[in-house]
DNA sequence: GAGGCCATGTAATGAGTTACATGATTAT
DNA sequence: ATAATCATGTAACTCATTACATGGCCTC
């Protein structure tokens, strides 16, 4: 059910045809956030024009149909947001993998840590510079700002974690 | 195809049930990393029974089974976690929504940050009394450790998050 | 004996992935 | 012309949730 969220969501920043949805959740609000492959979001394109929460505002060539979001699907959106979140699925293997890390011994533990710390270090400096970016025009703090920042702070305390880990291991072996 | 993974992993621990599975579920790996209802679990069990990966290692009263990980189940496990995590699935409400604030009036945003502020505030604390509690034993860094410091970390992160959105929001209005 | 929890299961439905399928346009 | 990319769709399958269903044991 949030799959329409998001898609009314990336609809609302910005009208877009459902090829150009799959690229985004192929990249930020998808690797990060909520992902969709095309089979599941051109059907629910269908049925969000159906319930009338989006439309098209634009064709182009090949068939192409450009969606924007109707007063109705920015009203559905906004009730979402200001709702109760429902918690839901918490689904994340790489979450799962370090609840599962003492099934290890000690010593298989250490390169998946470096790994993680090398990884999470490297997230956030590319998301640190992605801010920047965003940031820079001046005034307004743009659509995506948050979520962005919101990864620097969180990809720095997986680091973070990770050396701890690392650190405690060492002490202990 | 996690969901089997996870139950490996909880059951090499220690020995349980269908139902004390379902409980664990609803806690702590459930509720930060992976969850699964009874209705899923069940079936899964049957499976691995057939495949070799789990046994019956005690019964008791109302039909109740107690189940194991065998030498295989273990060596199973062991592969998935020294293999590369395939990333997979990303699926956090959460997230979502942050991805999708600046939908709002930033007058609605507010008290939204406030609570995840509160929130992970909260979380954070308790997690920490955990991993206190935890790791007061002394030598050998039990099951769970790890996770639960990571949620220390990570709740700590969105809470220095909502901190800096709360800031920067005041800042521009 | 009534209510609550323990304990397991299945059926129906919904959500999501993989694979199959087609055709138009653009760049080389 | 041919390969790559744009663009959309459907079918089969798997994974996950909700709802339905049953019965045993324990406490009051």
């Amino acid at each position: 059910m949030s799959l329409r969220y998001a898609l009314l969501g990336l609809l609302r920043d910005r009208p877009a045809s459902g090829y150009d949805l799959t690229q985004r959740f192929a990249q930020g609000i998808g690797r990060h956030a909520w992902s969709a492959k095309h089979s599941q979001i051109y059907p629910e394109l269908r049925k969000l024009t159906e319930e009338g929460l989006i439309e098209v505002v634009d064709e182009g060539t090949r068939g192409k149909r450009v969606y924007g979001t109707t007063a109705a699907g920015r009203a559905e959106l906004r009730e979402w947001l200001l709702g109760e979140p429902k918690g839901g699925t918490i689904r994340n293997e790489f979450l799962l993998r370090l609840f599962l890390i003492s099934a290890l011994e000690p010593e298989e533990r250490a390169p998946i840590l470096e790994g993680v710390e090398k990884f999470a270090t490297g997230m956030a400096t590319e998301l640190a510079a992605l801010v920047e970016q965003l940031t820079a025009g001046g005034e307004e703090l743009p659509a995506g700002s948050y979520a962005a920042m919101y990864g620097v702070f969180a990809y720095r305390a997986t680091a973070d974690w990770a050396r701890w880990a690392i650190e405690e291991q060492r002490k202990r072996s």
